[in-house]
DNA sequence: GCCAACGTTGGC
DNA sequence: GCCAACGTTGGC
């Protein structure tokens, strides 16, 4: 079991429309490493802490898990699409991307002010490390546990 | 809306 | 293989 950080503009995809939905496939990821985590390293059931971003206040807004394993993202293939890749071919696909599973909204948004507030605790979380864009990102059990319990404070 | 940080692209 | 230019992310 691992944990996970997974970012999403609210705009976008909340955590408000994940739970509307049950489950929705995590497409557009078109990061090399955000990819080769969900190939390579993601588990059905691992836990992610769904972080809301580029909005006011950014920050941790619920929890979700992994559903499937890695699998080709379809939007790759569609001329329409924003994410739409001509260099990616049906039988190599580049891209990848998992299915998310909402598991429940946290009572207050853990806000990156007080997560940033606990940078001594949190030290190596990528999310807090300057210039930080990385939307998947892995999270220690210790730091996944710390940050929940912030939440809860 | 600004801009720092970062990844990617492409000329050489 | 270097690196300048460019596009994107995302906090502020």
């Amino acid at each position: 079991m691992q944990y996970w950080l997974m970012k999403s503009e609210p705009e976008e995809f909340s955590i408000d429309d994940l739970q509307r939905v049950g489950t929705e496939p995590w497409d557009g990821i078109r990061n090399y490493q955000a990819r080769n985590f969900m190939r390579d390293d993601m588990q059905i059931g691992d836990q992610v802490l769904f972080y809301h971003s580029n909005c006011k206040p950014p920050g941790i807004a619920g929890i979700a898990e992994i559903a499937s394993k890695a699998y080709p993202d379809p939007t790759q293939f569609d001329p329409d699409n924003s994410h739409y890749d001509a260099g990616s071919k049906p039988d190599d696909p580049r891209w990848l991307l998992v299915d998310v599973r909402f598991v429940r909204k946290l009572d207050h948004i853990i806000s990156l002010p007080t997560i940033k507030a606990h940078a001594a605790q949190l030290e190596g979380l990528p999310l807090i490390r300057k210039g930080n864009r990385l939307s998947i990102m892995p999270v220690s059990k210790t730091h996944f546990d710390f940050l929940l319990q912030l939440g809860e404070a």
